[in-house]
DNA sequence: AATGAATGAGGTTTCATTCAT
DNA sequence: GATGAATGAAACCTCATTCAT
């Protein structure tokens, strides 16, 4: 046991100092962007120095590469796991309520992933194939069990699947823009609590907007 | 008359500058991101010397917010204007199949104007004020109307409205994600036009998920 | 004529950029090397900014790159071009004081040419396709007219360039190697005068070492 | 005995690690040169820690400056030791050929420090005292005891030394070169065998180009 | 003695912006 | 008005060296 301490703190420094450049870089790219980034602030808000940053990633993008990692574990343990016995009117809530371990802590780096792949192909291939995807994935085997259970009605899964995702991720980029404007947030949100919101939205998806 | 056209030719060429210049920004910040995109690859693009680019904006950034109000027109000149004695299947159908004046066009600006302001207040307080909301109020009278006439059921018009405009921008940027995955693109879209997609989307949105 | 002054001017000053640039490189890479020359040192020395080293050489690289056809072309109309009725002893004297035209001014970028190309296979190629072999090609024509006068005994002209310019190049590279060590300069050199060395050294090649 | 054993172990190993440092740095300050070499290189090809570096040398200037050292030896201790009763021109087809525990083996060496000593004073001053000279005056001795045979004529044997000397690093040099390049080797060397082209340097420095 | 993570100064290169022509 | 050469600050990244373990 003893032996092992020496080895084990190392670990434990180099788990740290990685750690703490991933989440700096995480903070600063969501604030201001990617680009605008730089490795110097990085290294100052990660407490370590610039070089240091190389010990762990061969290049500044393959810091942002890693963020995927990051965001891809979260996404597919999700709040969709494990709905048993829950009313479809709950976990979509819940989906969009984006409260719980999900919104405050990801949304920011599913945001800056989202907008830098907007103009970075193989950021938005690996987006795509590990956070996007397996997210529409569950959840559309969630349709699935319920149209096989005869609650939802016979339309085509991944279709539905992909209003729903699109309505999240939107979510997450109306919330950032709406941050950005304290009167429109008002405006917009103004009359309702988030959890109204959520109902709604839930209640609108299931029963649709038409009569 | 000839007085007059020295006037105008110089007007024209004004003009042309810079419309050649925003033009070229479009075109550019779209293909490979704000950023990346320089100056100089904007003249080049322009047909225009570098410097002439400070007659016209005083800086690379003003370029970009210039832009919003190429994007403000169209949005708000949308599709939805008139919709006189269409259904509203063949309204959402439509605007889904993004095929008219719009999708094709606008896409890559609104595309480029969204990644930006996600991390940019000033252009996300524009673009939320000079194109989103408009886009919102539209759908949301149409809405509105919609349920005066009995034809949509009794919910909040600016969260169904939400819902509508949240579904529209994700497609864009889903689009865009697909399109630089040819594999994903073609297991997603696969079994689909655009057209049976549309259709689906129009359905789920009028009558719901549920049964 | 007047039109063409401003058109003139620009290209005045531009080739004299590029040239001041050109001669502090020869001037800073012979002295320090190439790898301890910095831009900034360049630009510093050249009176430019350092920015304006990239108008006229895409990198560092091209500058070194650059300085092989600075020369190639002196090397090539050397001495050796018109020697009609002179004496070889007086031919070779002339090459080897290598005062006239070539030695001063050329055998820092000779030098660090030379230096250079023990590490980088291109400069080293280039270098003897440009320099080393034309030069070489001018000794072999030399010599060869030489023998088919009966002047020169029969041997292989090539081998006997490849002693001259062997002899040549060295001379260059030892005068270097003892301008770094005063004592050592004054042991070797002391009692000759830079003339009676050149004479000697004609003497040997033509005459030969043994008896 | 026992008690000495780990004492020499300790030695041994120290010596390992010294020669090992000191073998890799030769090997790449040969292949890639001095600059382009990192210490982190250095000790990767070693087999052993950077900071271990840093253990025998007080620098990575210092590991260059060994290497003289290196070189020195088997100079000093060269074929033109003992030449007793071998004919001149074996002697010098010898020197040429490099073939006999020279040329293959320290040729990169010597490459290396002559390339380095053109733009770092102290190591020209060393190369100079520790390798140059000391074979100078060997091949100054070998033509001065030639001389008072009679088989020499009478010439300054310093300048005479110079000459062979110069040809010989030259061949060094020139060699190099034409590993870079296949098409000028193939050119220059194709009609001759290695001990053909020895043959004739010895023939014409022995006999001088002139009839 | 040996390690290798950490450092931070400094290198090359880019690019928005200015200004003399 | 139009040009494009010139600028220089600042970005990303490297690497000789140090030092706690």
């Amino acid at each position: 046991m003893r032996s092992s301490s020496p080895e084990q703190s190392r670990r434990k420094r180099v788990a740290d100092a990685k750690t703490a450049i991933l989440q700096a870089a995480t903070r600063l790219f969501a604030e201001r962007g990617y680009d605008i980034t730089t490795t110097r602030m990085i290294a100052r808000e990660a407490g370590v120095a610039e070089g240091t940053i190389y010990l762990y990633f061969p290049s500044k993008r393959h810091i942002l590469l890693s963020l995927i990692r990051q965001a891809s574990v979260p996404v597919v343990t999700s709040q969709l796991a494990d709905t048993e016995g829950q009313s479809d009117e709950s976990v979509l809530r819940v989906l969009f309520t984006e409260r719980i371990r999900f919104g405050r802590e990801y949304a920011p780096l599913l945001k800056t992933l989202l907008s830098e792949a907007m103009h970075d192909a193989d950021l938005a291939q690996q987006l795509l194939q590990e956070v996007i995807q397996p997210l529409s994935a569950l959840v559309k085997e969630y349709i699935e069990k319920r149209i096989e259970e005869g609650v939802f009605r016979e339309a085509p899964a991944d279709i539905a699947a992909r209003v729903l995702v699109g309505m999240f991720w939107f979510t997450i980029v109306y919330d950032h823009l709406l941050a950005c404007d304290p009167a429109a947030k008002a405006e917009v949100l103004g009359s309702y609590t988030p959890e109204e919101y959520a109902q709604w939205f839930a209640n609108l998806v299931l029963g649709g907007i038409a009569r």
